[in-house]
DNA sequence: TGACGCTGTAGACAGTGTCTACCTACTACT
DNA sequence: AGTAGTAGGTAGACACTGTCTACAGCGTCA
């Protein structure tokens, strides 16, 4: 029952060290000392620190993804928002994955996987926001890109509660309504 | 001419070294090393990196207060576009800042000045949009909220060219652009 | 003169990521 | 069957980090 790759159970390991500790312990002697392995084995699979860190965060993307898939059966406003508070609810649900994952100076920039985790979502926001239909005359393209800006704002000002104390708002669905209503046609 | 109080040096030479070499270069002993001064120097000024770290955001606050300085004579929804485009040139002017000053795992929370620094500079945002008049029902304070949110967001997505690749467009004028039309009256 | 703070030095310590030499078990080939 | 080769992991060194503690130089004031 021990015969998990020593490459999968290093993300797995560090997957849950991120969950229960958060970034700042997710070293590479720690996910190694808890993989059950000596400092330099991780340098088998994972030439650098960085790469493995990649590799954890790619799995983050993964869980994204499921989060703010859309549930069969709605329209495009509905999968909008689906996508909308999803990627809200991730973020609050896991904020040590969730500042890993935007941590660009911690990951192998041009990793594999990574962009290709995260771009055909955000193609998935533009269909969606061009299905919905806009309020401006920019392309649905620069649309997409500005919500994203805003739910991916709203999640990292409202992760480390510079959005609460601003607002005097603890909820960030007030926000995260008013950024659709302000991009999308109701 | 050598009589700069070694408190004031130490956070000089941090900003300095910030712009020069960025976010991980920015650490104690180089700091030290730069304002000429044994590593353990700063200890008596700063009882730990963090507090060191936190002058040094400090000051880029002050920076950047300067930056979205409104021009005299401009009307709210002038003094708001200048708000803005400040904000978004502050932070592609000074990556390695910006950076720093919202990495709040870096920084001691509830350090004094941080939050006196950046919350009279959303009071000023939630005034000129209450004073320009927001599209949505949502009060002033929300609206202004999720406003910061989409600024800081196409700042922080933007700094690491995310927003460039998914958009295809390399400068954030129209992002900019899109976000303040989707708030505020024309 | 002597005691006392203030300011900075110097070294130790545990921890980190990276690198290199080695060791072992298994595979494959002659 | 015997042996060479290799994949996978160990162990220790290295330079670097932030923190801590003991100590030295210096001015001030009683």
């Amino acid at each position: 029952m021990c015969d998990e790759p020593l490459r999968d159970r290093l993300v797995r390991v560090g997957v849950e060290l991120l969950e229960q500790e958060g970034l700042p312990a997710l070293t590479l002697r720690e996910i190694a000392r808890r993989a059950g392995v000596s400092h330099g084995a991780p340098r088998r699979y994972f030439p650098t620190h960085l790469e493995l860190l990649s590799a954890i965060a790619r799995a983050g993307f993964a869980q994204l993804e499921v989060a703010v898939r859309p549930r069969p059966g709605d329209g495009p406003r509905a999968q909008l928002a689906t996508l909308a508070r999803g990627y809200l609810a991730f973020a609050r649900a896991n904020p040590g994955m969730f500042a890993l994952m935007f941590r660009h100076d911690l990951l192998a920039s041009g990793h594999l996987g990574l962009r290709e985790t995260s771009l055909p979502l955000f193609d998935r926001l533009v269909d969606l926001v061009a299905g919905v239909g806009t309020r401006s005359a920019a392309p649905p393209r620069v649309v997409a890109g500005a919500l994203w800006a805003n739910l991916h704002g709203i999640a990292q000002l409202g992760g480390w509660g510079s959005l609460q104390l601003a607002t005097g708002e603890d909820d960030p669905e007030p926000l995260v309504s008013a950024a659709l209503d302000a991009y999308v046609r109701g």
